[in-house]
DNA sequence: CTAAAATTCAAACATACGTTTGAATCAAAC
DNA sequence: GTTTGATTCAAACGTATGTTTGAATTTTAG
C-alpha cells in the first residue's frame, strides 16, 4: 500500500540518519532496510533531500508545538508576571528529551535533532528557521522577561549555552555512558532534564558580568 | 620540496574540512586547493581517513597540552588546596578558543573540533580517547575536588553540560552572530571565554539536587 | 657528475551514489 | 471485465569519489 510504503521508508530513514549521519547513510540502505524498492523515495518523496526533510519535520513540528503549549502554561500560571528561568528551560528541553515514551524511537530522535543541527547542511538551515521562528522568538521575550538583571548580550550568550547543553545531550548519549561507565544515561529521560533545568538555571541566573563576585578567573 | 607539500595540504585540509565537514570535501578539493597532485595525499598520508586524522591531531596536542599546563598552574597556585571550579573550566576553555591568536585559523579549527566531536567517524573515536585521555582524568579529579558538596552523578552531568556549551559555541560561530544579528560574535575570544566560564562555573557550583532552594521548576 | 632515492604527475580504475526510465503490477471505477 | 490511474520493480545512467599505477621529474649522496 501506498502509506505502509512510505511511513516505512520514514521509519527506516530515521532510524539509519540518526545512528550513520545524513551523508552516512544511502537510499539503497534505507530503501533495503525498508523492504521497498530503490526507485519509492523518489516516487513519493522526489529526492533524498526531500526525504531527509520528511524525516525531521514530521516530529519536530510536534516537539516545538509542546514547547510553546508549556511556555503558554508556564505564562498563564504566572499571572501578568514572567515564568521563572526554570520553568521556561523545562519547556525548551522537555519535550525534546521527553520525546522518548518508547526509549527507542525517542532517542534515536535526539541523536537525529542534534545530528542535524550539528551537520546543518544548507538546504536544512532554510527548514529549521521556519520550524523554529516562533519558538525562538517567544523563548527570547520570556528569557528577557525573566532575567532582566542581564544585558541582553549577556542573556543572548547563556541561552546559547543552555542550548548546546541540549544539544550536546540529545546527540551524545552514547558518549556520556561510556565516559560515567553508565552512571550518567539519558535513558532516564526526568533525571537528565531536572540535572539539565538545575544546571542551566544556575547558569542564567548568574550575577552580571561586571558585578563579578570573588572567585572569577582571571 | 617535500615538507611544503604535506604541510600545504595539511593547511588546506583544514581549512575545507572545517568548511565543510569531513563527508562534505573531497581530495580533489583539497588537492586543487593546495595546488598539489591528487596522488600526494596517498602518499604523504596513505588516505583520507589519515589525513583527516593528521589535520586533528597536529593541533589538539598542542591545545590539550596548554589545558593541563593551565590546570598545573592553577593546582599549584592553590597549594595543596583544591583550585576554583572557575579556574578548572578556564583551563579547558581557554586554549580551545585562545587557539585563535589570528581570528581565521583559529576559528577554522574550532569549527574543526566541533564538527569531528559531531560526526564522530568511528575512526575519529580511537584518536579522540587517546589524546583526551590524560586531560580527561586530570579534569574529573579537580573538579571532584573542587566541587566536594555534588554527588558523583550530578557533577559528571554539569560536566557534561558545561562541555556541550563549549563545543555548541565551537562549532555553530556562524548561527550564533547571526541569531543575535552580530551582538554576540565568538571572535572575540575574551568575551566569549568570559561568558562561557561564568555561566558554566555558576551551573557547577549550584546547589546539589536534594538541597534545590526555592525556584526549581516543579 | 652520476646513481639512487624521494617526490610529483597525468591518467586510469573500481566503486558507490542519487537519479531516471519504462515496463510490470496492483487497485479502484465504470 | 475492462480501463484507468497509482504504485512497484529491475535495470541502467551519469557522476563523483577514494585509490592505484607507472612513468617523469626533482632532490639527495657518494
Amino acid at each position: 500500500m501506498a502509506a505502509d510504503t512510505k511511513e516505512q521508508i520514514l521509519d527506516k530513514a530515521e532510524e539509519l540518519l540518526a545512528e550513520q549521519g545524513i551523508d552516512g547513510v544511502s537510499l539503497r540502505a534505507i530503501t533495503q532496510a525498508a523492504a521497498v524498492n530503490l526507485a519509492s523515495v523518489h516516487y513519493h518523496f522526489g529526492s533524498k533531500e526531500a526525504l531527509v526533510k520528511a524525516v525531521f519535520v514530521r516530529r519536530i513540528a510536534a516537539v516545538n508545538r509542546e514547547r510553546i503549549a508549556l511556555l503558554d502554561a508556564a505564562e498563564s500560571e504566572a499571572g501578568g508576571g514572567a515564568p521563572a528561568v526554570e520553568r521556561i528551560l523545562y519547556a525548551l528541553f522537555a519535550p525534546a528529551i521527553q520525546l522518548s515514551q518508547d526509549p527507542l524511537r525517542g532517542r534515536r530522535f535526539m541523536r537525529l535533532c542534534g545530528r542535524f543541527y550539528a551537520e546543518a547542511a544548507d538546504y536544512l538551515e532554510a527548514v529549521f528557521e521556519e520550524e523554529f521562528a516562533e519558538l525562538v522568538q517567544r523563548l527570547d521575550r520570556a528569557f528577557q522577561r525573566a532575567a532582566p538583571h542581564l544585558a541582553e548580550k549577556e542573556l543572548r550568550w547563556r541561552v546559547h549555552f543552555a542550548v548546546g547543553a541540549m544539544v550536546h545531550t540529545m546527540m551524545d548519549s552514547d558518549r556520556i555512558r561510556r565516559w560515567t561507565q553508565g552512571l550518567c544515561d539519558p535513558v532516564n529521560v526526568e533525571e537528565t532534564v531536572d540535572a539539565m533545568v538545575r544546571f542551566a538555571a544556575a547558569g542564567l541566573n548568574a550575577p552580571a558580568a561586571g558585578a563579578a563576585a570573588n572567585g572569577v578567573a582571571r
